[in-house]
DNA sequence: TTACTAAAGTGACATATATCACAGGAAGAA
DNA sequence: TTCTTCCTGTGATATATGTCACTTTAGTAA
């Protein structure tokens, strides 16, 4: 049982009606992550589809070195697709999620998931949409690490960076070399390029995006 | 109406139950694609979802300077999860995919999805599973290309073609290096390498896949 | 056979990115 | 203040891959 309203779920949640609220407030549950907590880790088995009602979490791949790999950020009235696919054979998915700020979560027991389905029209097309969205992002994740250099990923990830969390970024070179599995100095060398150009001022410890273009 | 029997349907949908098979073969509809045939090119607006009941298709994605970026196959069983997202805003989603062999395709309208989702548990469990399959593909895509060398991706390359084609893989190292976006030279190079370690032995037009580890 | 064409092999060089080594400066701790 | 740590800048060099030029080979057509 949740202590939202169902008004404010959808307010969260813009597709569901009023039905689906009613029931998610009833059968879901309720968790809270602080920051920096590990949502989901390489080869988890999950129980629950997460949906989040507030925060921000960052999803990203893991290599078999350690090194890491920025796809995509999930915010308030996003699901995380990847945790829909726990119906799925216990098959370890080296995904990571982590909590960029404190961050309200609604856990969906996976048992619901039929009934949801076959009950809530309005729950299938969320959950489709989840896919597709996500399925699209990933697809353009592709294109960047498949067709471009390291200087247009670099700008592409700034504006992402930029539309979602504001033209401050604050990260330094080595999270930012991070993100991209590159190294920090040719991270730092295309910033300063980037600087020259116009696109970004620079402090210690963020960048300031200038979206001229 | 398609010319199929629902035992048929459910050998090569084995997901699908009697009822399901029924509709499906009321209301679908059959497309023949000869081989080399473009099925879905960037920025088509699909009216129908597609399963493929026999034959082979490619999916790649098309960088703006035409580079091609091979995804994965599609075969009988499969359904074409992009096609799936067609209730999606047309956007100019740049996907290329090509029958390579002839095939055989039963196209359902998008507005029965939504009875059929409703009506239908086996459906929304089979369109749940195809995303989740190429979801996961995909993922295992973004890691190839974030973490891996090119040598490693060509073997990984090599094995898929291997398990969806057989040991023969009937292919120039310049369609190899277009698949990998990489250049021909590169592939040869490396092929040349693999040769001296027994993975594989070379033929002009074929690559012999030894499946040695 | 001969001629032609597509595929494959190979050396030389170009470029992007990674790596190493180190220096300077800013912020925080003592 | 001084000390220390972390962030950033930068040159030198290494490596993987891409590009160019050319040769060799295998198959095919005449």
């Amino acid at each position: 049982m949740l202590s939202y309203t169902p008004h404010e779920l959808i307010q969260v949640f813009p597709i569901f009606d009023e039905s689906l609220a009613d029931f998610i407030i009833e059968h879901g549950e309720s968790k809270l992550f602080s920051s920096d907590e590990v949502m989901m880790r390489p080869g988890q088995f999950f129980k629950y589809a997460m949906l989040i009602v507030k925060g921000r979490v960052k999803l990203y791949r893991e290599g078999v070195e350690g090194e890491e790999f920025f796809m995509y950020y999930l915010e308030n009235g996003d699901a995380c697709a990847l945790s829909m696919l726990c119906m799925a054979r216990n098959q370890s998915s080296t995904i990571m999620a982590v909590s960029l700020e404190e961050t309200e979560v609604i856990m969906i027991p996976i048992q619901l998931m039929d009934s949801l389905m076959k009950n809530y029209p309005t729950w299938y097309h969320f959950v489709i949409e989840t896919y597709r969205s996500r399925f699209e992002e990933l697809l353009t994740v592709v294109d960047h690490i498949a067709f471009k250099n390291m200087d247009e990923r670099l700008e592409w990830y700034l504006k992402r960076q930029a539309s979602s969390l504001g033209n401050d970024i604050m990260l330094t070179h080595q999270e930012i070399a991070h993100d991209l599995n590159s190294s920090r100095e040719v991270i730092s060398r295309l910033l300063k390029k980037m600087e020259k150009n116009g696109q970004i001022s620079m402090e210690r410890n963020t960048i300031h995006w200038l979206g001229l273009n």
